[in-house]
This record gives C-alpha cells, structure tokens and sequence, in this order.
DNA sequence: TACTTGATCTCGAGA
DNA sequence: TCTCGAGGTCAAGTA
C-alpha cells in the first residue's frame, strides 16, 4: 500500500486497501478538511427516511461531498442507487464484524458508532487492535425530514480524499427560459399581432408562463415547453385557463396555446377537447 | 508516482498525477476491461445536444461507467453538473495544447482526436513525445438523440479503474405501490363500502390508479401520491374523471378521490373547485 | 422505438 | 420554511 500524503497543500490523497482503521482516519480527516471522499469496496446500504431501502452486499463507488451530499454509484445508470441530499451529517467509523456481533440494524450500528467514538476520544488515532476484525461505516443523517444512510464495508478497496476548487459557472441554452425569451423578443413567431402583456402572471391555480392579448383583443394564456409534450401539459394549461376564467369571471374569449416543439397525439387529442390551441416552436432558433 | 498495476486479477488501479498519456492508456484500458472509471482533475466541459452547456475550468470528479453512463461532479450538490445517459460509447484521447492550436469548439477537438488516434493505430502504446504538451480528452456520445459530452482536463490529479460485481437487489418501501397495496388489501381504508373493480384502468387520458365503486354504487376514480400532493395532481385526477365521463357517457354520479399524506391549501381550493375529494393515507401504516 | 408516469425525484425561485 | 414548476430530468413499464 502506497501513499503520497504529505503536507496540507496535496490536494489528493489515496489510500489502496487500507485497514478498516487507516481508512477510517484518512476519510476522517477528509470530511474535516472539507475535502471530496470517495471509497469503492464491497458494501451493503440501508437508507431511513421519507421511504426506506435494503441493498444487499456488492462493489460499489461512494462519495461524500463536503456540502453534505452523499451517493452510492453501483457499475450501471446515471442515477445513484442510493444517496442523501446535500445539508446532511457524514460520519465514519469502525463498528465490529458479525462474526462478534450481528449488527444489522439501524440500533446496533448506533450503538458500534457510540463506541467508536468513546474509543476514539480516549486512544486517539492509535490503531485499533482489533482493525481486522472491525467494518468500515460510513453514516449520512440529516433532519426536517429524519433521513439517515448507512453504508457498510466489508473490504475497502481505495479511499481518496480530493481538495478542489470549483468556480466555473455553467452556462446552459436550449431551456424553457430561451422559448420564452425568443418569444418575447418576436411575438409573431407566436402568432401575428400577438401582444405579451406579462410573464409568470398569477393565478389561483399557479403562474403562466406568457400573458398576453391577440390582435383580436382577446385574452391569450400561454404555456411552454421546451421539449415534446404530453398529457401533462395539457391539463397544466388547462388548469391556467380555467383559473383565469374563475378570476375575471368574463365573458371575454380566453383562449389557451400551448407552445412546444410537438405534442403526442393523446395530447393532441386532449388540446381539441378542450378548445386549446398549438404552436410549434423551438427553445433557439437556427 | 505510484500505482499497484500488476495482474488482470486486480480490481483496483489508480494513477496518481499522470502525465496525460499515461492517464490514456490506463483509462483506455478501463474502458476495455468494462471497469468503471474515475478521472478527478481540473476541466473544462461542454456539451451539446437536447440543450447546449458551458462549463469554465474547475476541480471535478468525473465517472465513466462500463453501461455508457457518464458523471461530472463538482464539490457541491447531489445532481451532476454535467453528465450522460447509459449507452453512451466513451472514448478517450490526447488533444494537443491551446498554446499549440486553439482548441475551443468540437469541431477542433475532432480533429484531434482524430489525429490522436491515427497515432495510435501507428505507434501502439509508445509514449507521447509531447506528452507534457498534451490535453487528456474525454468524450461520450451517443445517437438518438445526438448528444455529446467534452471533458478536457487541463491537469490531472488521480485516475482509477475498478473492476467490481455488484449482484445486490435493492427492496425499496414506501412507494406508491406500496399505498396502492395498503388500500386493496383493505379497501375501508379509503372509505367504508369501497370495492377497487381495476388498477391502471385505462382512459383516453390515461390510466387511472384504481377503478372502483362506493357502497352506494357510484363509480369512484382513484389518484394516489406516495407524498404531499400539489396542483398538478389535482389536475391529473380531474383528467381522468373527465375522460372517464367521456368515455362511459353515463349520467351516473362519478367520484374522485385524491389519496396522498396532505394536500397544500392550493390544491384543496382546487380539488373543491371541482367537486373532487380528498382521503388523508401514507404509503405504509405504522 | 415512443408514450406515460413515478421518483427517497433534485433544484431554484418566490412568498 | 413551504410551495410550485422546470429538468439535457431519469427509469420503469407498456404498447
């Protein structure tokens, strides 16, 4: 097992199968640091909170982030298997092997964690004698709502421990926010004559997107989607023009375009049933 | 630098500040041996397709996994700041310096890595004369839709590759599913006399939770949410009891029930608005 | 493939 | 803090 710690200013530090205990501190003194750690090794995840998991033992990548966000990669999907939202609490620490005591569950890993941390407060970082015998466990717990995550180690195959700096920003086009510029910007592309009158205009029912009048002088509800849409968007608009109409208690025509680059034909069908309009248009022009 | 390559029997390889061939050649051969891959270094990153993104330089983790699924993230926040879905071919090269050619856009990238990979063909593994003077790239694509996500890491600070098996299903509680069971198991949970006649009825508006009828022989429509519901789902229920009105063209009284922990004020209004109701149940009974 | 909807959705903006 | 809706949503089930 090799290492490059050092000073302070290394900015990545990486243990290769290190004892439960060396990984222990080494993680330790990451989220101390405030640094990104991450551990691949075979492990089983319980998760406690607005719903509730098992995850049976297998290789997997997990990383603790120092805002308090937490995620446990498996080898497939874009999505962690399981994770803990940012504003969480990580903690680590060894708790005993089944084979001294069975541990699976939420009380037991309390009570292993309990006394990792007298240990830890009364010896320091001395290793533990026991390090063979004792599991790596990583816990992410937050409140409002109760939410806890408990991933625990039966082999640790890499421990790493990154200090990084992120100030770029991300600039991102192509989003619902472009449409609405673009619309803004040339009415017409809407429909000739059509005349914004205000944007995120409020209802009982929730804000629409674009408000504004035909050349007619009627009154024009506008919903847009940067992609394809579906049943969805269709009672969404819906719901905005049928507020509207409970609001002004008018007899004005009112009339609802939905604006997207497609519909489905079930929303196609759904639009005419309910006397709503579509516009094809794309987040950004050619 | 250190690493522990020796045999194909190790699950774990890690680099530690590589010169950016080196980073190639062990990141290709990851990619050959279906491991996942980690690169953390500093990076620009943009993408294109469904939308456009720009991503200025910073430290960032990024994960490629064996099923095409791409991961950038940065110190902060749950969700990755740039990524790409499973499917994706994955790819890896070496693009010569700004200070060499301006490399700002994919057009250029392509042609170095087309050029990096003519090289390739003609050299094998040999080291890189400039390697020093060399950007390590990544890049993963895919078609339908066309997307494409760049990666070019100004500095390196770790690469790893894990060779893992991960068999572990995850029992997952507390879904909607789960209230959908709770309630046929005992009907008198959403009110006494109900019988459940269907689950996923179909309707030209899609398919409803459950299809029943009170005691009283109404038709009942019936909308679960695992958690506190809004507007939307309001407006989905009425969708279907709409189309459901449609579709029977019956004058017998129908019901819809929305089923969730709690509803926001906004969405009672709406629900009252309607004529619809509400039943107060959660996922899993205690 | 495309469609439809759930999700421990996450995230940001606004009240 | 809660509410509300967007998202390059993702992922699963179905036609």
């Amino acid at each position: 097992m090799t290492t490059s710690r050092s000073t302070q200013s290394v900015r990545a530090v990486t243990l290769e199968r290190p004892t439960s205990t060396a990984a222990r501190d080494a993680i330790a003194d990451g989220l101390e640091r405030e640094a990104l750690v991450t551990v691949f090794g075979r492990c089983t995840v319980d998760y406690e909170g607005r719903a509730s998991s098992q995850l049976a033992a297998g290789d997997r990548h997990v990383m603790l982030k120092p805002d308090g966000a937490a995620l446990v990669h498996t080898d497939e999907g874009q999505q962690p298997v399981n994770w803990q939202p940012p504003g969480c609490a990580h903690d680590v620490f060894c708790e005993p092997t089944r084979s001294e005591a069975e541990s699976d569950d939420f009380d037991k890993s309390e009570k292993a964690k309990d006394a990792a941390e007298a240990d830890a407060d009364g010896g320091g970082s001395v290793a533990d004698p026991n390090a063979d015998a004792a599991l790596l466990v990583l816990e992410s717990t937050r409140s409002t709502p109760e939410e806890r995550l408990l991933v625990r180690f039966q082999d640790v195959l890499q421990v790493s421990t990154f200090a990084g700096t992120d100030e770029g920003e991300l600039t991102l086009s192509g989003t619902e926010a472009d449409l609405r510029e673009r619309i803004l910007e040339n009415p017409d592309l809407l429909e000739s004559g059509f005349t914004p009158l205000a944007t995120e205009r409020d209802t009982p029912a929730g804000a629409i997107d674009i408000y504004g009048e035909d050349d007619a002088g009627n009154t024009v509800v506008v919903e847009l989607k940067r992609r394809r849409v579906g049943p969805d968007a269709v009672s969404q608009l819906r719901r905005y023009v049928d507020a509207l109409e409970r609001d002004l208690h008018a007899d004005a025509t009112l009339r609802g375009i939905l604006v997207a680059p497609s519909v489905t034909e079930r929303a196609q069908r759904l639009l005419g049933e309910h006397g709503l309009e579509f516009v094809s248009l794309e987040p950004t022009g050619e």
